[in-house]
DNA sequence: CTGTTAGCGCATTCAT
DNA sequence: ATGAATGCGCTAACAG
């Protein structure tokens, strides 16, 4: 932990006997640059650990300020809303080094909707992109596209991974479907009879998630039994309406009455809220177990009521916050090669850590 | 495109006929202007929609260097790294805003010896300390006669909480200790015989950890029982000689040959990593349940082979750094009110997740 | 009370 | 190829 201040630009060029206007080109290779002076420069920068300060620079260079854009999907208030204070969070500490956020929300998981989203971030002006893919492989081209225009793409919370995005920020979501396989494992002691509530898979983060789910409970917990898999996304346009919420408590409802022994629940995403909603107004709190993902405005209530017995989580407003930051280091210094995957942990949350 | 090229300082000093000094008295109200400048200011700024660039604000700023004391018992290489990693990244973001740093730590729990790294970081000339408490209540007075000399105190990790200390930033230990009870009566699938192995009490946040795992123990998994509490701390100088780590896996061999059925030990602190080595190294890695504290050296080793269950952890790289930001706060803007208590949730870990 | 001025660290002319 | 000088917008110390 050094106590000595910032090196500034003064003393490298000091140190190598130069000027600072050389020390400044060979720093950002502008050329013109003897051989000898370029390598004392480097030398120095080396010795004193000079890194320029950030915010001298862009005051300096008036920098027009560089534009993020930021996409996705805002469809359920709680988990979204983390995103935007994410945002917040990245904005307040990149404002002094002159990055400027532009939002375009989404208010659907359809494709189309954020190819224009993207379209409109690009007229504003952005010059690099953050988003959540609608889908696992059909926004490539997209991508590909905006990448080729120099728009740089990165993704968070969910992936495209056979694209040209210049990188991921998110949880890995095959370890997150284990992790939630082994809390249904513990919570059933290892046996019983299960269902499995998911979206539309296309959402990589989702199919993800259920892959990893069910490796895990057949290798593990043979004795669960996985009697069915449901979509409740409704759907393509899945939240294309606005009491989508209420509509899966029902069906999910509707479902329960179905099955007699049943006694577990895995739900891949934070519909979880509503589907525990539906076994708490049945009454089914105690003889189910529901273990899904994400915390969300009930989460509070149905783990207190041991109606959700454990949530596998992700911290978007962390992930967005990251994949801001990174947009920002490849935006201000390109050449500077940054996390390509940069994947956080999931969170286990049950009601003892409320 | 925006094109607004901001208004300065300078031209509402011009539009409202003062000098951009009284702007600057205004704007930031410092006091000393008559009534009817402040007034014209005020309108200038209003008409001319100014705001203040942030950029060139904190480069002006960085001249008041305000010193921040950090001090923490780096005893143990895993868990305390992350404290000097949250430091850095502090530093790293709070260095263009004038902040300095200066760290002091401790080589034990010993209480003298960090009474007396906070001398030492008075006599630095620190304007506020961010401490990790050795003892839950001796320390009361040191911290208020810090406090009354006008030198702020934030506790992390482990509070002092009846002293005057500014404000407490760490997890809710007694949470971590349910959860910890939770863990263990899943494991378990509710019964069996566990051993408690504890440092020495003294340590708040060891207390609270014990109390919230029998108190959840005792009320929800009636049928384990806890055969004894182990202190392997060594007495009050804990950590005090080089081996200390290999003496707690000896002991904890020595009391597992001691214990016939013997289905699960709950460990308070980051030495989980010991007592894991000890159970792998007698074989026992399949008929143990083994909760503890905190990720270490081995913590990706003992949980692939299921000698270590689950783990309780902490992100004290997170802790310290919010510390350091919320006495940066304090000692920038006074007046400004701060989070007095910020608690985060402890984290589960388990091998699914790593 | 008020105005003037010297930097903050860097980029960018403009001379040499 | 190199160095010196100017200024980005603001804060703070210093004169009045």
């Amino acid at each position: 932990m050094s106590i000595d201040k910032k090196t500034t630009i003064r003393e490298v060029a000091r140190f190598a006997n130069v000027s600072i206007g050389t020390v400044d080109r060979v720093l950002n290779n502008r050329g013109n640059v003897s051989l000898e002076k370029e390598k004392a420069v480097k030398e120095a920068v080396a010795k004193l650990q000079y890194e320029p300060n950030r915010v001298a620079q862009s005051l300096a260079k008036q920098r027009r300020k560089v534009k993020i854009g930021i996409t996705f999907p805002d469809v359920e208030r709680y988990f979204w809303a983390k995103v935007k204070d994410g945002i917040d969070r990245a904005e307040k500490e990149l404002q002094p080094l002159g990055v400027e956020f532009v939002v375009h929300t989404t208010s659907s998981y359809n494709i189309e909707e954020q190819v224009n989203a993207l379209e409109a971030l690009k007229n504003q002006g952005v010059h690099g992109i953050c988003m959540v893919p609608h889908h696992f492989q059909k926004l490539n081209s997209t991508i590909d596209a905006y990448a080729e225009a120099g728009i740089p793409i990165i993704t968070f919370i969910s992936d495209s991974p056979e694209s040209r995005r210049l990188a991921y920020m998110g949880v890995d979501d095959v370890k997150s479907g284990e992790t939630a396989a082994k809390l249904m494992g513990l919570y059933l002691k290892g046996k019983g009879k299960i269902l499995i509530f998911a979206i539309h898979r296309e959402v990589l983060c989702i199919d993800e998630r259920i892959q990893g789910f069910l490796h895990k409970l057949h290798s593990e917990f043979p004795e669960i039994e996985v009697m069915n898999v449901y979509d409740v996304s409704g759907g393509n346009h899945l939240y294309d309406y606005e009491n989508y919420q209420d509509d899966v408590q029902h069906l999910t409802e509707r479902i329960l009455l179905e099955y007699e022994d049943l006694q577990g629940i895995y739900v891949t995403n934070s519909l979880t809220n509503y589907v525990g909603r539906a076994a708490l107004s049945l009454g089914f709190q105690d003889k189910l177990s529901i273990i899904g993902h994400e915390t969300t405005e009930d989460t509070r209530h149905l783990m207190a009521t041991n109606t959700i017995d454990a949530l596998v989580c992700q911290t978007p407003d962390i992930e967005v916050y990251y994949a801001a930051k990174q947009m920002y280091e490849y935006l201000a210094v390109p050449s500077k090669p940054l996390n390509l995957k940069f994947k956080r942990r999931s969170t286990i949350l049950i009601n003892e850590l409320l």
